[in-house]
DNA sequence: GCCAACGTTGGC
DNA sequence: GCCAACGTTGGC
């Protein structure tokens, strides 16, 4: 083993003994995530074909999440109570699966990580947006967004007619309310879809 | 582009 | 608080 140089000016040895502990953190809470949270699983519908509202596109597909900076977003413009809720359950590094629907081929294109929890969506303060809320106020906001991050981005889609086919999956809001953009995946049913997933690359 | 399903609004 | 009318979502 290499011996250590003597000489290390005190604002290095600082900077070390920072970024370890940061390490240590880092490493306590993702033992924290493993062992007394349960990571949960949802769905996020995103439009990948262009479309205006009120003269703005609201297009976003996976690959316009891939051209973001640092491929990450804020999932804004969920104005539907029910979703809204969902969002606000969602706790950092749960997973979604990220859909494609509105489109010629719905289905399933990847994963994103959830990187920040919910916070006021800006969308509804923005008079120019076409999720503005003018009945919402800042001091008690209606509506809220996340931070997502790209996770995965699929080879292949898992589209909403092979999901159909399952049993397994049967119980998926997906099909059980068809009109829910941000929706809870079960843990099994998470697993069954990344079997498939797999099972489709083999062919 | 049609329209079924379903969420929201507002009159009563 | 009911429910008809209306608006939106999203598969097809």
């Amino acid at each position: 083993m290499p011996k250590r140089k003597r000489q290390i000016s005190s604002a290095k040895r600082t900077a070390l003994r920072q970024s370890e502990r940061q390490e240590t953190t880092k490493r306590e809470n993702n033992l924290e995530k493993q062992t007394t949270e349960t990571q949960q699983f949802f769905l996020l519908k995103s439009e990948p074909e262009s479309r205006l509202e009120k003269g703005v596109d609201v297009r976003f597909s996976i690959q316009d999440l891939q051209n973001e900076p640092d491929q990450s977003a804020t999932w804004d413009g969920v104005r539907n109570y029910q979703a809204r809720n969902i969002l606000k359950s969602m706790r950092k590094d749960d997973l979604a699966f990220f859909y494609h629907s509105n489109c010629k081929e719905p289905g399933i294109v990847g994963i994103v990580r959830i990187i920040k929890e919910a916070f006021p969506d800006p969308t509804q303060f923005e008079p120019k947006s076409p999720y503005y809320d003018p009945k919402s106020s800042k001091d008690n906001p209606t509506w809220y967004a996340v931070q997502v991050k790209l996770e995965e981005v699929w080879e292949r889609k898992v589209t909403l007619q092979e999901l159909k086919k399952y049993d397994d999956l049967s119980d998926m809001d997906l099909f059980k309310r068809s009109r829910l953009s941000v929706q809870k995946i079960l843990e099994h049913q998470w697993k069954f879809i990344l079997d498939l997933l797999q099972k489709n690359k083999q062919l």
